[in-house]
DNA sequence: GTCTGATCATCA
DNA sequence: TGATGATCAGAC
């Protein structure tokens, strides 16, 4: 694998998108030396490892953004057949052990969501991995419009889990961010605090962006 | 086990 | 057919 070194400023950044439009995956791959799995059925992250390689992302499997020097956080997004995004994206990780009085400025997900690489991706499986075309990216942070809802929807879910409400919490909560399970299985066990304040065991939860969500800003950044 | 990168598989 | 809940791989 060629090691692409981190990019210096947001511009040489750009400038790799730019490269990489049009680009199949494929030809991602080969310029890297890369195989191309198969099917992504036991390579999931296999799309969006490869692009934070081609484009220097520096922060490996670390809790902060991926363009550690510039703030950034890159993220694919996969589209269906008609062009719209196909899945939600995760942002991070639910903290099981965070005090109550974590504020919106310094949580996680502010953090993560404060500036994006928007990177589309075809994610059709009836079209081969290889095949498939890279887009635009484009850079992105919130609005205070969209801030706010985030905001509203991080302190609602955030108010259960202080709560000990945390394995009561379904993904149908949120306007824009939702709560969903996030581990390797439903076996897996993490520990929170229940309603009472007692230790208890639960499946560890992730904070993801609803598709509605970013099927507004691809609408908003290509039309 | 905990984080990252996500998509898969099932069912309403 | 879209969304929810489940799952896969790799680094540390």
């Amino acid at each position: 694998m060629i090691a692409i070194p981190p990019p210096d400023t947001q511009h040489e950044l750009i400038r790799r998108c730019q490269q990489l439009a049009g680009k199949t995956l494929g030809q991602v791959a080969a310029e890297l030396g890369v195989v191309v799995p198969d099917d992504l059925r036991r390579h999931k992250g296999w799309v969006g490892q490869l692009l934070e390689n081609y484009l220097g992302a520096d922060a490996g499997n670390q809790a902060e953004p991926d363009f550690t020097r510039l703030g950034i956080e890159l993220k694919t997004l996969p589209l269906n057949a008609n062009g719209q995004p196909k899945e939600s994206t995760y942002v991070c990780t639910v903290t099981l052990t965070e005090s109550g009085n974590m504020q919106w400025q310094q949580s996680w997900v502010k953090k993560k969501l404060a500036h994006v690489l928007w990177l589309p991706v075809e994610a059709e499986s009836a079209t081969a991995l290889a095949q498939r075309y890279v887009g635009q990216g484009w850079l992105w942070q919130p609005t205070v419009e969209q801030e706010k809802i985030l905001r509203q929807d991080w302190e609602e879910l955030m108010d259960r889990i202080v709560l000990g409400e945390q394995a009561d919490i379904t993904a149908k909560e949120g306007h824009y961010l939702q709560i969903r399970p996030k581990a390797a299985n439903s076996r897996v066990m993490a520990k929170t605090r229940g309603d009472e304040g007692e230790a208890t065991l639960i499946n560890p939860k992730g904070f993801y962006l609803r598709t509605a969500f970013t099927r507004e800003l691809l609408a908003t950044q290509f039309n």
